[in-house]
DNA sequence: GATTGACTTGGGGTCAACTCCAAGTGTTAA
DNA sequence: TTAACACTTGGAGTTGACCCCAAGTCAATC
């Protein structure tokens, strides 16, 4: 596949995929006789996790890193799944907090659907 | 409070809760005579507010907007609500796809506790 | 055989959201 | 009364994550 067709694909414009493959979100792509881009179902595969990931909001940097642990080979085993126990706790958290907002924004919402009584007392610091 | 104090208080830099009155993610705070910022309850409400929201990842010129309805009076209630409801859809998608992240995260740490037997065919295009 | 179109590289530019800094003022402590 | 300290402003700098552009190559078409 072109790049041009996996930029379609993920809905991630070619630049994006350029500049994951140099700063080692990706392994290095292979290349055609004239240099051109050729994704593998594998580089796909590596596309779709940076994506899934990086939408999550693990830092590139992570990435990067375990992108290189990967491509050591297996004596990374250990490390790399640290990083996985780590990342996954810090998603963990940030999905709670955000529930809790999510729950706030409900409340609010019907506050604002009940007339939005603000002089109630039980509110009254919740206008914001 | 002084603005030390509030920055303390919500882990916020004296910096950024500058910049957030500056650009109206807070309301403007009243200073004493000398220019200097005194919070009151209501301002650290604000305060508090910003933090969960921006926290949550609704971007800064979403808050300002609000914040901006807010302080124009109650014509603006159904321009809030509506603002809060599109956060607040958003917000939920957001932390949907995280959950299957987190899901994925946590299948693969699985995968690395099993002694990572990547030769398995079922989890072939899973070793990233 | 010249144009078109898809790709290449290297490097500078942009955007959101802070973060830091210099220069200044006013209160408190020695 | 001078030093230390907490704050002020305006504006420049930083960071993370892309995004864009010029200049060039190659294959295919007109």
């Amino acid at each position: 596949m072109t790049i041009t067709e996996v930029a379609k694909l993920y809905d991630l414009s070619a630049d994006t995929l350029r500049y994951y493959e140099r700063i080692g979100i990706i392994p290095n792509v292979n290349r055609n006789p004239n240099g051109i881009r050729n994704y593998t179902e594998n580089d796909c595969g590596w596309v779709e996790f940076a994506k899934c990931m990086r939408n999550a909001g693990l830092p590139v940097e992570v990435l990067i890193e375990y992108v290189a642990l990967f491509q050591k080979g297996d004596d990374t085993v250990e490390a790399r799944k640290e990083i996985l126990i780590e990342q996954r706790d810090k998603l963990k958290e940030r999905i709670e907090e955000m529930q809790k907002t999510l729950q706030r924004l409900n409340y609010k919402i019907e506050n604002y659907e009940n007339g939005f009584r603000q002089a109630e007392a039980n509110l009254k610091l919740d206008n914001k």
